[in-house]
DNA sequence: TTGTATTTTGATTTCCGTTTTCAATTTCTA
DNA sequence: TAGAAATTGAAAACGGAAATCAAAATACAA
């Protein structure tokens, strides 16, 4: 957390921000948070402790925390955008659960590895990759695992 | 493409719902189009054509595409919903070109291979997938190969 | 410190794509 | 062919992101 406090205050001092309250209070309790939430999500939790802080700077704010890099906007199709704390170091993709809306993290170096390779035979430069699946988590899913897949046609 | 056009007809009898000249011109010019276009540009093209076909009734119609699985609603996080037309068998993934928002399509079975395997790790069902690489084409990017990455700090 | 230029804030409005509404029209069934 | 039911298209409503703007806060220089 003392990284990404220390990034964020960099990039302020580097573009000539000013450091405010406001901004001190939606990092530190973004750094706190564990879980995607969108603004709207976020700003109702924040307001509980900061009821004076408004929704258009929460908004700002993580936009400059995703600027900066100590955020990372994700967006998974239901058309909230969502925040998360992202680390210098590692990547990880999304299992997206459909049924609950819970969201679980995983990391595949397999997968980022054929991701590579498919960009090099298209000759392509990889910037970002988005890799979701979605679904029903274990608490969700119907029964035990045995059934072969393919109940449900309608579906992709 | 008959394929698709038997399959939407079915849909609608088996839903009750009624067989409209606007539907048949737009399922046509949808099974004819080849590109990932958003409900705007698809509508904007149809009325070339078409010029009495309202807005609404496109929106509504693929959607019922979508519903009836002859469609895939895309979202490539530029808020905009596209469609592609969705076949039988197969699925694919996506390169999507951030300078000339051009997008390729690519299929990988050991990357769906490796996505089965990561659900099972965590007794996940999955329904839906989505992988997208976003990047510069190799008609966008700015030279040859040689270089190592990691020249645009700011990006992930 | 104080003065002052500059940035930030928060309430509100604007934007923009999606979705709904509703009266008029069309389709389907008996 | 009549009548019930669904569809159409113009327009309005919706929802979240982003912009606006006067008042407030900040940083820097003297």
């Amino acid at each position: 957390m003392k990284v990404q406090k220390e990034k964020f205050f960099n990039f302020l001092s580097r573009k000539r921000l000013k450091n405010t309250n406001q901004r001190v209070v939606i990092l530190e309790a973004f750094l706190r948070q564990k879980s995607h939430l969108s603004t709207e999500d976020f700003y109702r939790q924040l307001r509980k402790k900061h009821p004076g802080i408004g929704y258009a700077t929460v908004h700002r704010t993580l936009k400059l925390f995703a600027e900066c890099g100590i955020a990372a906007e994700r967006n998974f199709g239901d058309g909230q955008m969502r925040f998360e704390v992202s680390r210098e170091d590692e990547h990880h993709d999304h299992l997206v659960c459909t049924a609950c809306s819970r969201i679980f993290e995983f990391e595949n170096q397999q997968i980022e590895q054929l991701q590579r390779e498919v960009a090099q035979t298209y000759n392509f430069q990889i910037s970002d990759h988005r890799l979701e699946l979605y679904g029903l988590c274990s608490d969700c899913r119907p029964q035990t695992t045995s059934a072969p897949q393919g109940a449900s046609p309608a579906n992709l």
